[in-house]
DNA sequence: TTAATAGTTTAGAATAATTCTAAACAATAC
DNA sequence: GTATTGTTTAGAATTATTCTAAACTATTAA
């Protein structure tokens, strides 16, 4: 059973992040199911519901981590928390401002044009488009 | 010298606030010049400089009620402090990465197409564009 | 005008999300 | 295996913001 193949693992490796227990816990729980908008505090209720035990600190540094190693993006709305996606490539978002969840709009369905040059000696490191919905 | 005409005076009373003497005053920092992207902190700070006292719960209040009253409006970025802008009409930003300054982008300088359907019996309250800028 | 009332301001406490600290612990390299 | 280096943790600290309730002030009605 030694040398078993772990993907979990495997992630981490790669961007030269200890693969603990806790990573490992915390990064499938945030990988193993298609693209997710995920909280902290979410996040560690999720894990602590499914029977590890991971402080809210630890929670917190991974997310930061996994984000400078380029494996998740903050997208910022209007809501207290901070939400993190996993999906990194450009795209925008829809925000439910009634239950505070995001829904992916993927990059080339919207068409956008005229955007203006950036001041001078500034470059754009990124354009991000939210789509505010509420309830009819 | 009474009844002398207040144009600060008057913008609260159009929005129903008691025209107050901290509610002038920062209404008139606020709105004195031109388009401005503000946080409580700044704008607090600003005042005290100025030499008028006001508390900060009351420019949190004010910036509130200003918002409610619909002549700001929040703007979220990737700052922990929330800004509020005097412009309230459409229209978009860029966002100084590095000293954490908004930048106004007019409404019909970037065409937008494509905008997704919101899902059902939800409806758009808001196109936000946030092109975010930094250092070359 | 003045008194009553209704709304506002204030200092300081409370809250909430997040980060920090430093001691205990665990993964990796040798 | 052991030393080294990085990680986790509980709890304290920090920061932005809101709350509380007492003091105060603008407005209303007389």
């Amino acid at each position: 059973m030694r040398h078993k193949k772990n993907k979990y693992v495997d992630i981490l490796k790669e961007v030269n992040l200890r693969p603990t227990r806790q990573r490992v816990v915390l990064v499938s729980n945030i990988f193993n199911s298609g693209n997710r908008h995920i909280n902290a505090e979410k996040l560690h209720e999720e894990v602590l519901f499914s029977g590890e035990k991971v402080s809210l600190a630890t929670v917190y540094n991974t997310l930061n981590n996994l984000t400078n190693a380029g494996l998740l993006r903050q997208v910022k709305v209007n809501s207290n928390q901070n939400y993190f996606d996993t999906n990194t490539s450009a795209h925008h978002h829809f925000f439910d401002e009634v239950n505070h969840s995001l829904i992916d709009i993927p990059h080339d369905k919207i068409k956008l044009k005229g955007i203006p040059k950036p001041p001078i000696n500034k470059k754009i490191s990124d354009v991000e488009i939210i789509i505010s919905i509420k309830n009819k």
